[in-house]
DNA sequence: CGTTCACTTTAGAAAAACTGGATGGCTATG
DNA sequence: CATAGCCATCCAGTTTTTCTAAAGTGAACG
């Protein structure tokens, strides 16, 4: 039905017809006044059916033309509307990719102190497992723990990682030396991108080998398994901040090695970047300063 | 807000969104897979939203798509109702273009039959006195007095036309002879096309000189005037078939005239001829022989 | 009578849309 | 595990559409 017709010629006959001269949807439309007479005789054409009277005054829609103007006004209207809202949208959301234990352990809990301060931006963390793939998907801004290589994106860093030995206070009691951790079990996430060998390097111990501990597949189950008392497990700033604060996770040994990860903010390489990123941007950089500051004071205080 | 937007891609995407697939859209559109693919990333792209995830299994519209495209059917759906409307009333419509003197004396009282006959054509009587356009308006057809040329229409002769004095019984009464004209009023109109003259001639009398009488611009007041009985009026066959078959009128000497002249029908030389106006066409013969045969008869009971 | 206004016509230039073939990821299947 | 089949994308070249500029028409106006 619709394929038949040329939407174009459409929208032109619409225009002139709302505003009742070639001129003024010329205007609108931003082309010649030749081109919307040619639209608009094209449509006459297509549709058997003259639209428009020529009379001396401009174009007057014949019975039949006010009839279906109207139709075709109603229609490009839910159009716009459409448009708009994704105009709206697009400004108005910020979509963030991010994965799951980062998004639970850190940045959920600080998000209301990005609604308060832009109250118009409605925030949506996209937290699948999946990497989204930036210039293919809705997703405006990902955080990503990596070596900041990412093809087709551009990348700013965060924070350097820096790993480190954490467990719940009463295992901490027990531990009076690195080699005691020979006594305790490791809590290991089969997928981290790095080992313990990296840390027992720069703490310029001999690898001790640890008793049987739980393995599990998300960084964030470790994380809880380590504050139920579990064991030892090898974390990192960011995902250990509130526990540490709070302490139900302490970080025995005061050694962090650097993994040579961090977290990266990563922005589609071809999309401009938008207000509503550079806020957010702006913001999450001020959360990490606040939490790395949260840390030195833990560190001075031991 | 719509120009900023091409609306060939809404209708890529929007279609995407109702099938599902690309291959689906693609067919619908009758296009390449590979246009589509193109219209949907440009439409994306403009709109700064991603619109669609792509999953091995196709594209499944994002969070923002499917409300985006929701809305997009919508309005699609307006249009193609609107062009749906165009080509139902192009069908069901026939726009009769028409002098209003014949619309009202003799088309008028038998378009019943028609609509009897073709009970899903609606007609609409143009009965405007400007002559119109046949290109460039909605007129399917066109009732003219003419000599059959008309640039850029094709014309149909209908019937030549016979002028001949008509009046009301009580002045016929009077008229015993041609010369007897000159007691009468002539009832003229200003706007004839033809002149007593030639009915003279044709009756083989010099032309004779009527008392002063009303001068009019359409023949139908003529036509009233001459009921009423103010006088005598030079009129032709179809304009006074009913005023004749019941009486009102008379004509008095039973001498016809040629006058060169002919009701044509006229269509316009690029539209196609379309059922509806065939079947106008025909009836519209048909009415004219019954007319011409009800005439026959009034002349052999004369 | 010449001017203005509103639209049309035309031809050529510019832009958009389309095609077809190559490519690459994923799934199901033998 | 190769292989075929599906789905979509990319690219380059071509076709089609659309646009512009400029000249033209024709009614109305002063």
């Amino acid at each position: 039905m619709l394929n038949r017709v040329h939407l174009n010629g459409l929208r032109a006959v619409e225009t002139v017809a709302r505003l009742g001269s070639l001129a003024g949807a010329a205007a609108e439309l931003n082309v010649s006044v030749s081109a919307v007479s040619q639209q608009v005789k094209r449509t006459e054409k297509q549709l058997g059916q003259a639209l428009f009277e020529r009379t001396p005054g401009g174009l007057v829609p014949t019975e039949f033309g006010a009839v279906f103007t109207a139709r075709l006004s109603a229609g490009f209207r839910e159009l716009a509307q459409a448009v708009a809202l994704a105009n709206e949208t697009n400004e108005c959301t910020l979509v963030v990719s991010v994965a799951p234990a980062f998004a639970s352990k850190w940045l959920l809990p600080r998000l209301s102190r990005h609604f308060a301060r832009h109250p118009n931006v409605l925030l949506r963390i996209d937290a699948s497992a999946r990497v989204a793939d930036l210039d293919r998907s809705d997703v405006d801004i990902a955080i990503r723990l990596g070596d900041g290589k990412w093809p087709g994106g551009r990348a700013e860093l965060l924070l350097a990682q820096e790993v480190f030995p954490v467990c719940a206070p009463s295992i901490a009691a027990r531990l009076k030396s690195i080699g005691d951790l020979a006594q305790t079990c490791a809590i290991t996430d089969e997928k981290a991108m790095f080992s313990w060998d990296g840390w027992f390097e720069t703490a310029g111990v001999e690898p001790v080998t640890f008793q049987k501990g739980a393995r599990f597949t998300d960084p964030m189950l470790c994380l809880e398994s380590a504050i139920a008392g579990h064991g030892v497990m090898l974390a990192w700033q960011l995902l250990t901040a509130d526990a540490l604060a709070d302490g139900r996770l302490v970080a025995p040994f005061g050694i962090r090695a650097e993994s040579g990860l961090g977290y990266w903010l990563v922005t589609s390489a071809t999309k401009g970047e938008s207000r509503k990123v550079r806020d957010f941007k702006a913001w999450i950089r001020e959360e990490i300063e606040a939490t790395m500051a949260q840390f030195r004071a833990l560190d001075s205080a031991a």
